[in-house]
DNA sequence: GTCTATAGCCCGATAGAC
DNA sequence: GTCTATCGGGCTATAGAC
């Protein structure tokens, strides 16, 4: 006998899903909650029974996309040596979120939580990015990499990928992600190899 | 004799300017017109007198924004003559406004213009962008660049160059603007050089 | 836990004196 | 052309029934 109510966390991550949506299609301050009602289903009073307001709402998302992407990029990361290795699957991951998840890229590169959150950096310059410029660090140590400032070389192979994922999303990009990918990765390699 | 009275144009140029720091600053639905009026010292009335309502004024910022680019970026061409130094003169024109009028920069950047207008795309994918492939499709031709898509190759140059200001711009970077320009240049022409 | 209804606030835009 | 004062609307967040 199955009871048919349904369970709220099911409720909350459509909630979730929603306004993670809509937040990265006409930013925060353009979607208001009787939106995100409208589109859930879920009505005024659950929602503030669950998060205290919008901006707790935000920041739920905001730490939830950023704990998924840490997830996939250490699975990823099992198995590879190198310094090429590891960035190349850096780059491919992320290569392949813009491909099958659009919404959490755009919300990655483009979501502004200075909006809603009074502190904290933008999530391209969180853990997973410093992890690039450490991983840089010891490809210049090995002389695999060019000597020069890290920051640069981190900015100009993260660069690459993400200006032609930003493309990618804007529609412009003629070609598909996938096929794009090799020489992505190929010229973002180039940038920085000694 | 001169008049006393100031120069309307002048006025509203000082709330042009306002406006822009501000919208860029806090995101253009976080400024408020009330806003606007204090820290400019110019009224709603004379402010709505000039423009039709916020959004127009939000759409002559942005207008006049890509005009002085387009403008600046003519005045930095005149001379050149090789794909190399064309692509060179583009990159030091972006990473000198960067550093000498970062609003600007911020405002190329980071608007959403999309907020306030509902057609157009985003002014990096805008005129001088493809100005931008267009000399890569040339550098492509002569055999100095490597063969490959164009728009993925334009995307990599630009994205190296694009992503080490957004480090300055964040304040991570360590070293001056000035003295990564030219690491950020030869990083970016690798990246596509054949 | 979830709903509906609404209070209270602040904004964009206008009116009308000067 | 520029000002002050204010209206109407839509928003966030709360209250209270179920």
């Amino acid at each position: 006998m199955k009871t048919r109510k349904i369970d709220p966390q099911a409720k909350m991550d459509r909630v979730v899903e929603i306004a993670r949506r809509l937040f990265v299609e006409k930013g925060y301050h353009n979607v208001s909650i009787p939106q995100i009602v409208k589109a859930s289903g879920v009505s005024t009073g659950a929602i503030y029974h669950h998060f205290s307001n919008k901006e707790s709402l935000a920041s739920y998302i905001h730490e939830q996309t950023l704990g998924e992407f840490n997830q996939l990029l250490s699975a990823r990361l099992v198995g590879t040596s190198s310094v090429y290795q590891r960035l190349r699957a850096f780059a491919q991951l992320v290569l392949d979120i813009a491909e099958n998840d659009s919404v959490m890229m755009e919300y990655m590169l483009f979501m502004k939580h200075t909006e809603f959150m009074s502190e904290s950096h933008p999530i391209c310059f969180s853990e997973p990015f410093r992890w690039v410029q450490e991983t840089i660090r010891e490809g210049m140590e090995k002389g695999e990499l060019k000597q020069g400032d890290v920051m640069v070389a981190g900015a100009s192979f993260t660069g690459v990928v993400l200006r032609v994922i930003e493309v990618y999303l804007a529609g412009v990009l003629e070609v598909s992600l996938q096929e794009a990918a090799e020489e992505t990765i190929a010229n973002a390699w180039s940038a920085i190899k000694a």
